[in-house]
DNA sequence: GTAAACATGTAACAAGTTACATGATTGT
DNA sequence: ACAATCATGTAACTTGTTACATGTTTAC
């Protein structure tokens, strides 16, 4: 049902036609949550048939303008307040590093090393938006502009993290000497001696 | 696909009945990959006949223990070397953000505040696990200790990202005069006097 | 004996992707 | 005239979730 509620979020901002919606899906939502036009469109129709959003006017070329009704406030303030955010984690590229173990160290130090390639492009695909959007003094682009922010500083980290993780396989740790990077105390203190820790097992591996 | 390819890098391992790996996903996969007994039993039924798979010994209570293939191991590698590991980003958490802008500020603050706290229960989770596993000198082990390592500086930048969204909002701040906090030079240099940027538009709010 | 954990499956449904299909308008 | 963009839809398929359904073994 999320789809539903990005759809009510973007329309409660401004009405819209599905046509752009599907735009501003791929513009700003698309790091958050995607979806195509095959999927926007008969969600429209649904919600439309459930007094969500109803037509406004008709344009040219069959353009429907949707726009918010007051029931679509109410459901879409429904959403925001009730507590179970679920997180529905499908990370492929995390998924991936549970079988780097399969690779040589060489081979695994150098996919982590690619993969900070690839977020560092992230990184810089993000920023160049955050720089180029005009950013006005509305609520919305407040929220949106923290969300990047967001984005960005997650997407940064990664890099760090397949930094450190490059540099741990190729110095030859272990889980058990993983050096203890970024951890509570200072900010950016790596290499320390790691302090032991090893109670009972009930993970992966083994 | 991913289904697949998670039970064949678990598989890798060590051999596992459907009803282990529907343990190992929820113990260590969960914040990577998640999925259901129902989902992963007939995946299992597929990948045997597809060949990347095969039952060992079948035990009591008609128990399967499946073993990998060198098919499978071949097939694991290509998946590992292929370069597009798209990503499925559907962050509910985040995609209520682009929402909160219906919100008064004292909600929306309120609101941050209180995802701080749920990712900082998070943070403690993950935190706990990495203290209770046995971790052990396999490479498996430095792989899995590294993505909860992944996993527990995520959580813990969410946390600092939530407070750092509830004070500017608090403080009454907009897009256009947000605190940089952790950006480019140094690390952790919070409250820097913010550089202006404004070129054009192409994002979310009107 | 009975509850918990082990063990495997299927069915119905919901959500998401890819491909197919069509037509109007604008700009060059 | 032609291409690009606007604009909307459906069909077939894959993936993922919830619920239904069944039976065994172990520990108390």
């Amino acid at each position: 049902m999320s789809l539903r509620y990005a759809l009510l979020g973007l329309l409660a901002n401004h009405p819209a036609s599905g046509y752009e919606l599907t735009k501003e899906f791929e513009l700003s939502l698309v790091n958050v949550w995607s979806a195509k036009h095959s999927q926007i469109y008969p969600e429209l129709q649904r919600m439309a048939n459930d007094g969500w959003i109803e037509v406004g006017e008709e344009g040219s070329r069959g353009r429907k303008e949707y726009r918010i009704t007051s029931k679509g406030s109410n459901e879409l303030r429904k959403w925001i307040f009730q507590k179970e955010p679920k997180h529905n984690i499908r990370n492929e590229t995390l998924l991936r590093v549970f079988s780097l173990w399969t690779l040589s160290n060489e081979e695994a130090a150098g996919h982590f090393e690619k993969m900070a390639k690839n977020y560092q492009e992230i990184v810089k695909a993000l920023k160049e938006i955050d720089g180029s959007v005009e950013w006005d003094a509305s609520k919305s682009d407040l929220m949106g502009r923290i969300a990047l922010k967001y984005g960005i500083l997650c997407q940064q980290l990664a890099v760090e993290w397949a930094v450190w993780a490059a540099e741990q396989i190729r110095a030859g740790h272990d889980a058990t000497t993983l050096s203890d990077w970024k951890s509570e105390p200072g900010p950016y203190d790596s290499l320390k001696p790691k302090t032991n820790l090893t109670k009972r097992r009930n993970l992966g591996g083994s």
